[in-house]
DNA sequence: ACGTTGCTATAACATTGTTATCACGGCGTC
DNA sequence: GACGCCGTGATAACAATGTTATAGCAACGT
């Protein structure tokens, strides 16, 4: 990536996963979740899926397909987690909920988060494919906001904008939480309510 | 340091800078802000300053010290933005005007920005100093959260986690918006403009 | 039964952070 | 003024990385 070939897209969305490719990705994973970003070597990853390196290359089309592909994963967890808030009769409540799963899945996922909103790995950029998809979450977040609107719970605005502002507010909380600045005095997750409760009165 | 040493601290404070020492963090810091931190090689920065490349590790104890003094300096420019607002009778309009500066200081100073809140450098972990320096930052906003309190412009209640609370308002927006997640069509200024006024008319 | 094809493992290459070696220049001492 | 020592810095060596090339091997088609 850094070194020989400048440009190149990695092999086509890829739908269907061999065995091997899935050992692969779960290895990948499990990698970055126990280890951190830096144990994430092609290498490694190969050796705990117990296949050569060359598999790597010839699925994943090098280290940025695989971690390409935990990008979409973790995206495609954030979307369920988020989807799987039923529409009840009070559109707000259920885009609080929408908040209390995006930070549920960022406190349970902290590596996989870091791959998706911190450049964690040096020099991966997402595929457009991938960027699609995150443009999709936040349609995810939109489409909810425009219910509440309609429904006079929100006063009327663009609704991917204003998705765009709950989606910044609850990423700002979450990502200074995980990154530890300051003093660990902070209640993050009392801060986290309070931001979430002040957007949304801001926003009726 | 990923390499052989697993755990060692950097050479002292270094309160005064070499003359090689400065060259090398100038360096540093045009080569992270023309070609990103993948660019950040130790021997390019020592070729970029004209010296060879033990000049880092003897003043700056390896790359983890450049870039811990990079870090240092983003910190030290923010707080500088933040400072240079002048308390007036309006403790909320100075509020803002400080949530104004950190947009300007991360959107002039990208990469640092994402020295700072993203680890684009792989293994990088500030050290304790690095730490308190950021923590001192956020007390540079928590007592003006506190002025403004104070002045009854703002609801009592606890300073530090109030101005966490601004903070991380301020970083999701300006955060997302480096990151270029989701469509373009977003107008981020705007939205931080209105995530802005929406955390001081819920705080007030 | 044989040739071809495609995949996998091994090894090579360029580049990285780091450490060791060594030469050279400035200082103190006689 | 000449000599030895120390310390600084440049060069080269080392371990590890992503990537590519080479070679072996098994399975398939004819």
């Amino acid at each position: 990536m850094t070194f020989a070939t400048a440009e190149r897209h990695y092999p086509a969305p890829m739908v269907q996963l061999d065995s091997v490719g899935s050992d692969l990705l779960k290895a990948a994973s499990d990698l970055l979740a126990s280890d951190g970003p830096a144990a994430l070597t092609v290498r490694r990853i190969a050796n705990a899926a117990g296949v050569s390196t060359m598999n790597v290359y010839s699925r994943f089309g090098g280290k940025d397909g695989v971690v390409e592909h935990l990008f979409i994963e973790g995206f495609r967890r954030l979307a369920a987690g988020m989807s799987s808030i039923a529409a009840s009769s009070d559109p707000v409540a259920d885009l609080i909920a929408c908040g209390l799963a995006y930070r549920r899945f960022a406190i349970d996922n902290p590596t996989l988060y870091s791959v998706m909103f911190d450049r964690v790995v040096p020099d991966y950029r997402p595929t457009p494919e991938a960027h699609l998809l995150a443009g999709a979450t936040l349609g995810l977040l939109a489409d909810r906001v425009e219910r509440a609107m309609t429904a006079g719970a929100l006063r009327s605005s663009d609704p991917l904008s204003t998705a765009a502002l709950v989606w910044a507010t609850c990423h700002g909380v979450v990502s200074l939480e995980l990154k530890e600045v300051g003093p660990t005095a902070i209640d993050w997750p009392d801060v986290y309510d309070r931001a979430m409760t002040m957007i949304m009165t801001g926003l009726a």
